[in-house]
DNA sequence: GCATACTCAGAGAGCGCTCTCACAAGTGGC
DNA sequence: GCCACTTGTGAGAGCGCTCTCTGAGTATGC
């Protein structure tokens, strides 16, 4: 009963045995390449349904050096990843477009020095055809890594250093904060603050530009840090008032933050928007829908990221040539008119401003 | 350059080239089993060093009918996974698991019917050595499917159906909603509610069965519908705040319906906790710690959680005598003492109660 | 009607590994 | 000093698949 293999697998040869055909044969209609006879190729179809069929996977892989999975590399001080749903949000929309091409996903967390060895050896290992890393922090080796390994790689953000062969996928966080601080300036705003995140990583460095781009003479002291947490968000907050007690508006370089300086405001008994009005950034629904009240924000399309993410990819696995053998039905369209045209180079997706009540 | 192999990956039989020994002695040496001779085994190992030798899991699992993989599948429907960090905490314990027996995680998200019969060609194809299924609908088809594909199986949850075979990893919802009841009870309220989670989730019944267990002959009115969002936490909150005014302590089936209620109650004016005492359930941090105030809840242990599935199934698939190939370093010895003589059986763990400032 | 081209199917090698089995040494008993 | 016996090593088959190469069959050209 611990036998998994009560009803062994047919193999192909069963099916090519039961077709009447030869093992090339039966492949050919399996993997539906032209130049089979259509009633051979009926009989093999028949064939696999009847012995349900399924090709080993691991015997495949190991002539045609394709595996058909691609691995997703999370570097765990990311607290994001496992604060707020904005990771799984973005695994979806991987999920959805890798399976789209058959592909798998391969889920690999670090924690630490010791596990970027194991994935380097993992990666080196060709167990999968290429990487989506995640690894917001400057110092990150994980790409470097990723790359001795030869294996093909889209970085999720924009990393702090990359050459021309670098892909990665990133919303407009710069853009972003301009629409943010333009929109408090709207509603008549004058002293503005920002709660940025840490600077070792690029999204925070970006939308603390962006902020600077519209207020390049903003006093020093309306820009305090937070960490991408709710009581740091809280903590900048009270900084930012007991400094500035007459700041009226505040952008938050994330919701979560947003949501830490709103209950602060809150405790101090500042009304919101009213006395201060907040934009956050992300638009994390169950964030930015639950705060009281709900916060206006900079959205990205996390899932739309994901997706992106791995059909960059996708491409740089293998070039255009492909989209022939799928059914016209499916994203292949898609992927035939825009995708195989368009060069290969970072995507940075634009952001939108969500206005709910907090600003 | 767009060759992955520009570097040809070295082969077990480079290796006993180089150190001058037959493949099967290299096998050995890799694999770490007994029986070669101190030198030779240290000429094998210093060659997979200099060559950077690393096995073709392809090639392996042809002949071992091991992939060393194991699925994750999460049927999509579940909104909690996307809402709010659960799955990412479940997932980090059972990558955390897997990670230390070397097995990889391969994730499937699903969506919708025809997915299904994906995921069901995937087990059946043998990828995997086995699965954790997160599917707490009553009506899934996803255990049932992986049993057909013979593919051993852990459930994230108490199943609605499930037979002596069954094995699954769940929190004492039961006990757990008996504990935040008699809180509620202890702080000397006297008309308590229950904002339920949608009762096609065992989950949901048994934090029900708690409440009834201990206010037997609770007003029916009591006990209000949520779904889990946090606006069904509040629209259930209004409810109960409609037919019975004079409620003073409410029992949520989980933070995030708990939040919601929280935002109701202050809309209508009313103190949390002086007017109404509110208790959740799962002690989701990024939740109960942001909520104002912040949350008493009943804790489950997340992570843990997702070990245990991932040891579970381990186990499962392969039972006692291992342990042997691992150093006594590891978590060899915890599994070698205690995980070996456990009986394969569900589990369910304890709860917790952890005050806060709601109650 | 015979050479040429083209289409479709099969034979067979081989991907990188594990594992059984046979064999070459080294041990000890009598 | 011969026959077990144990121990360490190598030869070789074979996991299930893809893919090239060859050959059989059919269509086309002059």
């Amino acid at each position: 009963m611990s036998d998994p293999s009560f009803a062994p697998r047919p193999t192909l040869e069963d099916i090519a045995a039961r077709a009447g055909v030869s093992r090339a044969t039966a492949s050919r209609v399996v993997n539906g390449s032209e130049g089979v006879r259509a009633p051979l190729a009926e009989r093999v179809r028949q064939a696999v349904d009847e012995l349900g069929y399924v090709p080993n996977q691991a015997a495949r892989a190991l002539v045609t050096r394709r595996n058909d999975a691609i691995a997703v590399v999370v570097a765990e001080p990311e607290t994001r990843f496992f604060a707020d749903p904005f990771f799984a949000q973005q695994v979806r929309g991987i999920s959805r477009e890798l399976t789209a091409h058959d592909n798998q996903l391969v889920l690999l967390l670090t924690e630490g020095a010791a596990d970027y060895q194991r994935v380097g050896r993992y990666l080196a290992g060709g167990h999968v055809d290429g990487a989506l890393i995640f690894s917001l922090h400057d110092d990150d080796t994980l790409p470097a890594l990723a790359r001795r390994a030869g294996v093909p790689t889209v970085i999720g953000g924009r990393p702090a250093w990359s050459d021309s062969e670098t892909l990665y996928v990133d919303c407009d966080n710069r853009g972003g904060a301009r629409d943010a601080v333009h929109h408090l300036l709207g509603l008549g705003r004058r002293r503005i603050g920002h709660i940025a995140g840490p600077l070792d990583q690029t999204a925070s460095v970006d939308r603390l530009d962006g902020f600077r781009d519209v207020l390049p003479d903003a006093d020093p002291e309306l820009i305090v840090m937070g960490d991408f947490t709710p009581d740091g968000g809280a903590r900048a907050m009270a900084q930012l008032l007991d400094h500035c007690p007459d700041v009226d508006g505040v952008f938050a370089a994330s919701d979560v933050m947003a949501s830490g300086a709103l209950r602060l405001l809150r405790q101090r008994g500042l009304r919101v928007p009213e006395d201060v009005a907040v934009v956050g950034f992300d638009d994390i629904v169950s964030v930015a829908e639950w705060t009281d009240p709900p916060l206006t924000t900079i959205r990205q399309d996390i899932e739309e990221m994901g997706r992106m993410m791995a059909r960059l990819l996708l491409r740089r696995i293998d070039p255009p040539e492909a989209g022939a053998a799928l059914a016209p039905s499916t994203g292949a369209v898609l992927a035939g008119s825009e995708d195989a045209s368009v060069p290969l180079s970072p995507i940075v997706t634009r952001t939108k401003l969500v206005v709910r009540a907090s600003a």
